[in-house]
DNA sequence: TCTGAATGCATAAGTATACGATGTATTAGT
DNA sequence: ACTAATACATCGTATACTTATGCATTCAGA
């Protein structure tokens, strides 16, 4: 686990990746995508996320389709055509932010 | 210029990595050497600055010296002990981090 | 059968961190 | 004489996340 200001700020920027690539995601799904694919050191807490998607919806990123599995209510999640875009904003722009921190902070990242 | 909330939470860490290889530094300096090895991308507003120097001293990590340039005063700062350590690990953590991150978001990073 | 864990949504209060504005004062340039 | 740069600092505000809490369903184990 990392120190939790470290997260913050990408938060937005993992769930707009995570819904271009995989399509639809409904909220539980996507803690435990990120839980699974950083070996537990990212883990988003339920109290960011809703939030967070919902003022990405609200800003116009991302459409909802509710479903009910059982009695149990699963909302889904995917990036609007605004979204798509915006997604590779902020993958680019995270990306370019990698670099200058490396620069500044003398690191080098691993090839894999 | 980055979007702001990416730099939250690296504030600490850029500072305790100059101070860690450029020895004492003062605040307006930090600043402008920052911007200059970021190309203007990133930006420390003393807003920002002062309270965290003034935290990481009160923390322990940092020691001041004052001196006067004529009337006008500068506070520098350095590393202590306890601050060389811990820069060595905030620094650590954040090439985790990064490797995490482009990981998950499927970035490649220059090589240079 | 019942109890706790997992699934699944959500909000609210509290905290941390940075931004923007503002303030004071000295020094250098025009 | 005025403006920009240097150099410190604080305060109010916004943002974003954490912790705590709440509700309801489903599943596995004792």
């Amino acid at each position: 686990m990392y120190s939790s200001e470290l997260i913050k700020g990408t938060l937005k920027t993992i769930l707009l990746k995570l819904l271009n690539e995989g399509n639809r995601m409904y909220g539980y799904e996507i803690t435990q995508k990120v839980k699974e694919l950083t070996n537990d050191k990212i883990q988003i807490t339920e109290g960011a996320l809703y939030p967070t998607l919902h003022a990405l919806e609200a800003d116009g990123l991302l459409e909802t389709e509710t479903e009910y599995i059982g009695k149990r209510v699963r909302k889904y999640y995917k990036l609007s055509t605004k979204g798509k875009v915006h997604s590779k904003e902020k993958v680019n722009e995270f990306a370019d932010y990698m670099n200058t921190m490396k620069f500044l902070l003398g690191i080098e990242t691993g090839t894999a």
